[in-house]
DNA sequence: CATGAATGAGACTTCATTCAT
DNA sequence: TATGAATGAAGTCTCATTCAT
């Protein structure tokens, strides 16, 4: 059973990925949700709070589950084919919400903004970590680290804007081969 | 010299980069191109046909260039190589073109977007067709190709979400980089 | 009492009648009827559903009384001296629907357009075939059947432009004068 | 060989006609001339002067006949049946003209209304006398004289709304049928 | 004669939001 | 909780007209 706050951000979360947040209207948002547009504010605050709370949720859990990945394994090759995992995995299965976490940063008013980047350069920074210490290790060799780890944050992110739920290729063959592919990122040729 | 047309595309290719397509009124495209809304209307038709110009300019640029490279070389790994320094430097030099052409598809109308559509498919069906001649010659050895040539791609068209001109990184080192790292993808460990 | 509703339509009914449908503005509409322009949109789609539906509702009831007359009497003569008191009446009361119905046409879109033109076609049949079934009876003697008709719509529906509520003349003097005149223009001398 | 000036004045009775005064746009006016909107205003004043001059032109020429043709015949009936002939005629052969002078009066700024509607009387006044000297010397029989008058003129000029030049009515028979239904109008039955 | 360029005003319509019920 | 009613601001776009070239 859905609650009607939930209905709410589930309407919010397929409209921002369709048309994006400023191609949603309130009204449309309200049609999807089954509420005329003054309900809508019974279960919501304003429209942009819709989305600060959809990107917060969305970062936070990705922080989350990171911090729980690279606590479970010690070797860098093994967290970053774990968080590789994890990241396409997120991006497979919720696009919508990751897409407009990606997209839509921009039509944040300069507070939240703020603390979504900052959300966002945290979970960065723990990609970074893995990889430094990667490197440090002998295990990586990159020409900046700094690149690979954003060469391979948008590789595994873009993964939202492709993947096809229905089609032939399973979450767990897709999970395979980006992990394979981002180690051979970082390893390189032997 | 530049022309007030060529000023308007530019204040066009700004906000629709900076705000979104729908997130950038009329009135701020004018203001920024230097005329009265008014005005705007004698250097274009509506503001969608605006987005599409710099959509299908960007896209047939791309695949311009990319079908030159393709008929310079020969090998599958020296074609790729090319692709990707192309690519990168296209989305590293011009990165508000690329997001736009990237992001905004979805704000097109239906005729439009088909067309928009088709020529990003040609563009990719050209890496496509040089990855699987990779493949076949012996050279790449990946799991599904098409998941490959997304890998690759969103790699790289990441680069003009983050790439900053006034950097230490050069384009040329920043070019060298995706290069080594889009073989390495292809390629995998011997 | 009336509803808000009602006073929009009102509205436009005036506007539309003194100043035809393009030289009303929305504003103009809004004021009229006591609203913001933005208000205005509560109570009725678009400028056009607005024409529309007063068009509708207006030849709706010219068709549904013609209907009942003729079935009221059964010799042309009196079926056609009812339809044109009844037509008269209809021009005398509403004057500004019945310019609006007569005069906007053109103004509205191909669809809606075919649509309100078929309505009038079946009110013109409706005449048409009184008039017929007179010229086959032999009481009627005219040149042409269809110009016969035209002749005596346009005749009477000129009312409309004219006839003024308050002047010496009643509504039923003005009904029979018509009548008069609409016999002798197909009965011809004797 | 048409001036520039015709051209731009035909343009205008195209247009004015089909669409109505407030619907042309002057950049449409312009096309339809083969001008440039700029260039349009060698030729005119303001679009209402070119209102103006369509409606000033149609009524002095009507006002010009018709004064001829009473001064031909002396008995009412002939001069009535002229009168009709003529005013038949002018609006089939001129449907757009007449249609424009009909329509669009509520067009006009106070001034110039004034004018034409001045014009318009004038016309109308020698009607009048024609019918009311019929009546005097016991030829016409009549509820109201100027009601009748209203009801013949409003039947005439109806020709404009769906004479058909490429039809199988020629001109003649339909001046013949007008001018035999307008004496019935006011001879009645013997 | 001709027109590209320009614009203030206004066209119709939708926006996100509030509030009384 | 729910919503009809309401609106100021803003949306995209066209209006009739002027003027320098």
């Amino acid at each position: 059973m859905e609650t009607t706050g939930e209905r709410v951000r589930d309407a919010a979360l397929e409209l921002f990925a369709e048309r994006g947040y400023h191609g949603t209207g309130i009204r449309q948002l309200a049609e999807r949700a089954g509420l005329s547009s003054a309900s809508l504010y019974h279960y919501m605050g304003t429209k942009e709070d819709l989305l600060v709370a959809i990107m917060r949720e969305s970062l936070e859990r990705l922080v989350g589950e990171a911090m729980t990945l690279i606590a479970e394994q010690s070797a860098p090759p093994q967290q970053v084919a774990a968080l590789v995992r994890m990241h396409v995995r997120a991006h497979a299965e919720r696009p919508r919400e990751t897409r407009v976490v990606d997209g839509e940063v921009g039509a944040l008013e300069a507070g939240t903004r703020e603390e979504i980047i900052g959300l966002r350069d945290r979970y960065e920074q723990i990609w970074q970590g893995v990889i430094d210490a990667g490197i440090d290790a002998g295990e990586f060799h990159v020409g900046s680290p700094s690149v690979a780890r954003r060469a391979l944050l948008e590789m595994c992110s873009g993964v939202a804007r492709w993947y096809d739920d229905g089609g032939a290729l399973s979450l767990d063959a897709l999970a395979d081969q980006y992990a394979e592919m981002g180690l051979r990122l970082l390893v390189g040729p032997s």
